[in-house]
DNA sequence: TCAAAAGTGTTCCTCCTACACCCATGG
DNA sequence: CCATGGGTGTAGGAGGAACACTTTTGA
């Protein structure tokens, strides 16, 4: 088991990649890029890259982030690595295994890719077709890690923008979950864990025209929920969504991925 | 990003490497080898090897599992990956990239390992002296996952042989925890969680001599915990007696692993 | 008869849930 | 004025913590 040798070995690629999401006008969307060249060509895969020799995989997700969303700091974002994808037979030229890192952005610009990205796009992540390679289960796994998180960990602001009112931190929740919440309770407690959000004192802001102005907050310095913030059971044999009628138009409740994979 | 080419960059080797752990006599151990060879020759490291060039990182985990313990049956046994480090200086000699896997054994035969390990043996997780490599960060990764996946998981069942006790049961929960817990409601807690475990129809078991003769279960199907079985918090070193929101922030008592990356 | 360990019951308190209700703003 | 969304209050219930108590064995 010492025997190291370089070349003995057939070589492995080592690569990571990405699942980002953010979170616009109520829709969960992922960072997509469709790929030019085979296999899989004019499909739509996770960006991602190659590990340098010299930098970790950490470093390298970090840069393809930066590369693909064209933003010129990313360290305050959120970035955890997922999991890693082994299959021999993942990508059909080689072995590449992959490091696959979540990452979440605020309220998203256009990636407008200042990288190599050949057409870097946000898409709906309800109904994106299918990917190339396995990405579209490390997609599904990103998303219920995502949503597992969101229960213990004050992992929502990262969604958010500097500046946010309770109510668009609920609608977060709501998007990423696909259920609704009560107003009334979500705001209690979220405001009873004490870090998770601070409020920005005097700033209100007009949400939409219509309504009260709400109070703004700032993301708190806590990273842990105590207690956690559980999502509601699904209703077991009759998977309909919500059985009050909810007259707001804009996001299907989307009763996907409720399986864990792994 | 297209531009594969076999031999075009430094190999990278990929290995996995294995925290296996055991409940003993009310003591968490881990497996452990020997290093004979530069560099940290004579210090303890955790098994593992390389990936082959036809397996996954999963296959590569459990057939590494299989050799180092020496059992021939690995097939039920708990593992489960934990995640990847890849550290450009983990490894003086080359580039490693390692994908740590999390396995659990109840109570343990002496490894008697029947592959190329030098001397396998189980040591006390506490107080177990530094390791090879970043082992010993690898380690209290696994350690952490470990105990936070027995909030919400059945996880615990792993440690037990086909057949225990419900104190036995406790007593694993109270060695990876490190807290002692409450029979009478973990006993409820247990049994209310349906698929946790299933009672074995008229065997009981004398636990040491004295006492009642203890009912015996097996594990169940289920492997999700709902509700969790949350672990009492720790006792905060400053006891406030006062119930208003004493903000006491960081109470963050041992975990040297995921946060968020900044 | 005592110690030890399994198993049962009960009380108190916390937190979650669900709603009902008031407040501020734009049309 | 009313629709809309923010913010507050409150009653009921489920679940957890703490602890008293009974049962069954070996010494």
């Amino acid at each position: 088991m010492e025997g190291y040798d370089k070349h003995a070995f057939e070589p492995f690629a080592v690569t990571v990649d990405l699942a980002v999401f953010t979170v616009r006008a109520g829709v969960l969307q992922a960072l997509l890029i469709e790929r030019g060249q085979e296999p899989y060509a004019g499909r739509w895969a996770l960006p991602g890259g190659f590990v340098l020799p010299a930098e970790s995989a950490e470093t390298a997700a970090r840069r393809e982030l930066a590369e693909e969303t064209g933003l010129s700091d990313v360290s305050g974002l959120y970035l955890e690595q997922l999991r890693t994808y082994s299959e021999p037979d993942r990508d059909p030229r080689m072995r590449v295994v992959s490091v696959a890192y979540t990452a979440l952005l605020p309220d998203a610009p256009e990636p407008r890719g200042g990288g190599d990205a050949a057409s870097a796009r946000w898409l709906p992540y309800d109904g994106v077709g299918p990917l190339a390679f396995d990405h579209d289960r490390i997609l599904a796994d990103a998303h219920d890690r995502v949503g597992a998180k969101f229960e213990y960990t004050c992992l929502a602001t990262g969604f958010c923008p500097p500046e946010f009112t309770l109510g668009e931190l609920q609608q977060v929740y709501e998007t990423v979950w696909g259920t609704a919440l009560d107003r009334p309770n979500f705001r209690r407690k979220v405001l009873a864990t004490s870090g998770f959000v601070e409020p920005v004192p005097g700033a209100a802001r007009l949400t939409g025209g219509r309504g009260k102005p709400a109070a703004l907050y700032r993301a708190g310095a806590a990273t842990a929920l105590h207690p956690p913030l559980l999502r509601p059971a699904p209703a077991p044999s009759q998977p309909s969504p919500s059985p009050s009628p909810s007259p707001s138009p804009s996001s299907a409740p989307s009763s996907s991925s409720e399986g864990r994979s792994s």
